[in-house]
DNA sequence: TGATGAATGTGATATTGTCACGTCAAACAA
DNA sequence: TTGTTTGACGTGACAATATCACATTCATCA
């Protein structure tokens, strides 16, 4: 069975537990990885006009670097190390919430968490499906579901609108 | 405009901000107000070997009395009032998990609130519109969504899969 | 050189959520 | 009746998440 959904499948993190390697063919947008992430990451700052200080190139790096959603407090404290000296949560929030500004990084609602997006340069109204066993996330895009998930709430006279749909429920790998 | 999407609108509080009185003839199932939704709810947590006890009706009723999505500590300041006697966060989520495991309430993942549920013995995965602007909240039932959702989860090896979809925006009234 | 503004630091505090354990009352068995 | 069990709730402590006000640093530019 495995095969048939791979196509839609995107890998939210830079260290995915398992190698399920994307499908290139099938995305029309890049996916980086590693030090391609970091510089699509950083244009994609520039492009926006907003500065890629050190301090943002190491939360992005920290964020990158866990394997599934990360709290703030989690990347504050993963950058305190890899920096040596205390970083306040207060600042991680402050560059989070640019992050997901400019559609680097984005947030699960349902795990008060960060995740980094792999393909900032495209805008998709994303479907996180997190397992409630290992904390695992992954996404996939269905543009078709957003959009009637947008068209919905534009029907009902909501402007603006940002969906989010996220799937909580066990994994494969924890069934 | 308003009209053509009425069918599918379902209110939230017991104590809607405008009157869009329920139209009945476009819902198969019950929609209960204030006695009438109480004594649902009662109902169905009996149906459910559970009790219905004071404290749960008291956090049930400051729950239906709000006309938004309340925290955990909304409700208990607000029962603390009614009753006159602090009451503890702790026991108000205890009751409130209950409610949400027995599908009284519901759970806005995207506010960190909770809404009653309009018709308890109804299972669907609802679709929440949160206004950023003055935090009221619809939702509508929209199973073929909610299916797509839950299929698209499966496909990729989710199990027991518990749909979260939430559209953040500004509603028509702050327009 | 000094003013300006963006980025970050610092400390305090607010909000949300959980844990361990104690008390009380209803139900039930001896 | 009396003792035991069980579920509901109380209490205090604390953890995790999020925000605020204001200070400091530093590059830039007039």
């Amino acid at each position: 069975m495995p095969g048939a959904w791979r196509e839609a499948r995107c890998l939210l993190a830079a260290n995915p537990r398992k190698s399920y390697l994307p499908d290139m063919s099938a995305h029309s947008h890049q996916l980086h990885q590693g030090n391609a992430l970091r510089d699509a990451a950083a244009r994609r700052m520039a492009e926006r006009g907003e500065q890629w200080t050190d301090m943002r190139a190491s939360i992005f790096d920290a964020l990158a670097g866990f394997d599934r959603p990360a709290s703030a407090y989690d990347i504050a404290e993963a950058v305190s190390k890899a920096r040596g000296k205390r970083v306040a949560a207060n600042s991680v929030y402050r560059i989070l919430d640019l992050f997901v500004g400019t559609n680097l990084a984005r947030r699960v609602e349902s795990a008060n968490a960060y995740v980094a997006n792999q393909h900032p340069g495209c805008l998709h109204d994303c479907i996180f499906l997190i397992c409630d066993t290992c904390g695992q996330a992954t996404h996939i895009d269905d543009d078709k579901l957003s959009e009637g998930v947008r068209q919905a709430a534009e029907h009902a006279g909501f402007a603006e609108v940002r969906p989010v749909i996220e799937v909580r429920g066990r994994c494969e790998d924890c069934s």
